[in-house]
DNA sequence: TACATTAGATGTACAGCGTACATACGTCAA
DNA sequence: TTGACGTATGTACGCTGTACATCTAATGTA
């Protein structure tokens, strides 16, 4: 890094806190989050590492900002009467958001400071549930069992070995070809009979348990 | 670390990829995955770093491993006509498992090579559902939803900021304390007539997402 | 306009990390 | 007895997060 070169253009644009957040996210979203690094965060902006520490007492709270950001990009737009399709349409916004920044999942873990944007998207559903007529005990329920499956089915799908949920079919058999046949018998004949045929779309599973989920508490509704 | 004082007790006990495993595990679960260094379990082995890969291509391997004993961890004893019986035990067994391994879940997630007991487990519980009665596009449906929402729950569980699920109340009210009142009002209502409430219990949550998943799963059986 | 205050950027340093690589050693087959 | 081979040792390198001291540029006050 050329200090020369730097000095003569400081002031172009000043660091802020959101600049250094936003640039986190972007180089998580394209190298993964071990690629994240306080030195290429601050390569990336033109500054020394030291200088991001005026803004994030530490990479934790850096961590903590990018995973609140992920929950502010969530689109809890409030559905009125069609409850289900606001339910609906939250869960996909939860699955590209979790795929846009596929590090998030596994830094939500890790963390226990709750942010704004956590608090609002969660805030929002109850609105919602409770807009659609469930008690205040059932909305609870209801936001924890829809908050499991999507999060829980997003995680699913990122564990998977490949990028797109329409390529399961040769993979899969593929992975069974590797242990003994016979081994797994139950495992093969799911990819033989249904997993492994050409069409076959795993993230038509998320329509399924979500439809199921959603049924469910309809009729649980007051 | 003193290398006479090693070479005199060199045989004891010779270095394995399961003393290697075990040891790992061991660290992660106590303290954290994040002092689970390569450096640190041969420390706990009275052995030089470098030894590992012997038996260990790399970090990852290692990680890769640990992830599949976490599978193989899991009771998944079928449980003949009473598959909903069956399932629950399975869905608790999971629940203590990724307790007593709190790194799982954040490891699980950037792991893309099953091993043996990811697969073992995934056979047995499709198994089990074909027993019942299930169809095979039904089992991969009901273990998919099953499974999403298992571990998508533990993440929640995981994330919340204390240790035992029976302390929400006071917590909740504190984290609510923190924000302006009445940006949450929703939030806020939920907390105060329900989780708030002395003797709430987030565990129940669990059972009231799992029995409202398998009535649901009942009506499908062929 | 001049000066004091201060927030923020710099630069150095340190301990710890994963692991490449060369060396040494213990065990077993011929 | 010797040679081969698998495993452990020991060194080294480039990377990490961040403590700390220093410098610099912008801001508030007179």
């Amino acid at each position: 890094m050329s200090v020369k070169q730097r000095s003569r253009t400081r002031r172009r644009v000043p660091l802020s806190r959101q600049r250094v957040l936003r640039t986190a996210i972007k180089l998580a979203d394209e190298g993964g989050i071990e690629s994240l690094s306080m030195r290429n965060v601050a390569q990336e902006l033109g500054v020394y590492p030291m200088a991001l520490y005026n803004h994030f007492a530490n990479k934790d709270d850096l961590l903590d900002a990018m995973v609140d950001v992920m929950y502010e990009e969530i689109d809890v737009t409030a559905g009125g009467s069609d409850w289900k399709g606001a339910m609906r349409q939250q869960a996909n916004s939860i699955r590209e958001v979790l795929a846009r920044h596929r590090w998030a999942l596994g830094v939500i873990q890790s963390r226990v400071h709750p942010g704004p944007g956590n608090m609002r998207y969660h805030d929002m559903v109850i609105r919602a549930l409770r807009q659609a007529g469930f008690s205040v005990a059932m909305a609870v329920h209801a936001f924890t069992l829809l908050d499991s499956f999507i999060f829980g089915f997003a995680l699913q799908e990122q564990t998977l070995p490949f990028e797109s949920t329409d390529q399961v079919d040769k993979l899969a058999i593929e992975i069974l070809s590797q242990f003994p046949a016979d081994d797994y018998p139950y495992l093969a004949e799911s990819v033989a009979e249904h997993v492994g045929k050409a069409g076959y779309d795993f993230a038509s599973e998320f329509d399924f348990g979500l439809d199921l989920i959603l049924a469910g508490l309809d009729s649980l509704r007051a």
